[in-house]
DNA sequence: CCGGAGTGGTGACATTCGTCATGGACCGGC
DNA sequence: GCCGGTCCATGACGAATGTCACCACTCCGG
């Protein structure tokens, strides 16, 4: 028997997939959490075989989840579903040691098998993920970049990002500006949505 | 029995939620769709009692769905369920006769019952959600405003928003800049950021 | 040990943006 | 018919932003 431990923010969803994945043989879904901090304390009480995560959950996202359930519950495999597929994330995920990354869009016997995947130590990626991430390729930006985009993300001002940053503004505009013809984007604004869209920010 | 039609994008989500109801008494799920259009047509074959539509369909959205339904299959109730509860959709689909409108992160046995209660021609909205409106209220910008704040979403310059717009730059400008301030922003793309988080374009 | 890449910074310059005052045209309500 | 609100526009000013050149430091790989 699989045990099943799935973390989704969203009470429907979540119940939902409890009741297809118990329609599975040989698959028990043995907790449930809406958070990241509840899917850590769950996985440590009940030491779950897969961890079936959303990639967004209220207070962090899915791929740091899944590294600190790795480090806490060692036999613990773990795998990401999620609603917007960038690309960006799936390279993420990988890296972090995530076994299975899937969008929502998949039918229930895909999930179900899997999580059987992953169980066994295998790897499943979504193909049309996957070739999105190969066409989009690495993020272009360096780590600075990206921080400093991130915190553009908002409509914040030069200054505040700086502040936040810990840097002096005019550094903070020679990061935006080299982002920003990184990503073919006529202003910073313009390069947050390029970032997000490939999943970079 | 009560004869359901769902329309969500997420395979994963529809077929979990096709389990769910169908594990309720007297309510039965006789077609699905993971588009508005398919939805129409569905619709049209099947002669729904009551049709649960996600807020986002890669065609159009939940609303627009809805008020069609009403126009082409009259018999048919219709509700929404979303992940996003912003106020400004709620008041929208309340004005388009939705009977139904709930986050995702409600129990199972609730959605079950909002579908009953649909079906008897009640009404029901999340309490959460519909505190959220009434203290977001209406839109306070102008027809005009949002029309220029929306072409303003994707970072783009003010002289392509004049342009798409068909206005000079300068009326582009005192549009964007009365709009912030009425939102309370310090700049566009923060003012951008707000309007979306309030469902307000 | 040298070069390249990344990081952090300064200063200058042109452009864009935010803001305000002002004006005219149009429409609906009193 | 007048008033108020919205819509569209112009011009001007200062602040914020984008761009460029240039510098110093660190770290890593060849």
């Amino acid at each position: 028997m699989i045990r099943v431990l799935l973390a989704d923010d969203e009470n429907l969803i979540r119940s939902a997939l409890r009741a297809l994945l118990s329609l599975e043989d040989g698959i028990e879904v043995v907790a449930e959490a809406a958070t990241a901090d509840e899917a850590l304390a769950m996985a440590r009480s009940y030491a779950p075989d897969v961890a079936v995560l959303d990639l967004q959950l209220p207070d962090r996202d899915g791929i740091a989840l899944a590294a600190e359930l790795h480090a806490e519950v060692p036999g613990c495999r773990t795998m990401i579903v999620t609603s917007h597929g960038r690309p960006g994330y799936l390279k993420r995920a990988l890296a972090g040691g995530v076994g299975g990354f899937l969008p929502k869009t998949v039918s229930a016997s895909v999930l179900a098998q899997v999580v059987r995947t992953v169980h066994a130590g295998g790897r499943y990626v979504d193909p049309e993920l996957a070739a999105e991430a190969i066409s989009a390729g690495d993020s272009p930006l360096t780590a600075r970049e990206s921080d400093v985009l991130e915190l553009a993300a908002e409509g914040a001002p030069v200054e505040e990002i700086a502040r936040r940053a810990a840097l002096t503004p005019g550094t903070v505009r020679n990061y935006l500006s080299s982002a920003a013809s990184k990503l073919g984007a006529a202003n910073r604004h313009e390069a947050v949505h390029v970032a997000r869209r490939h999943g970079w920010i």
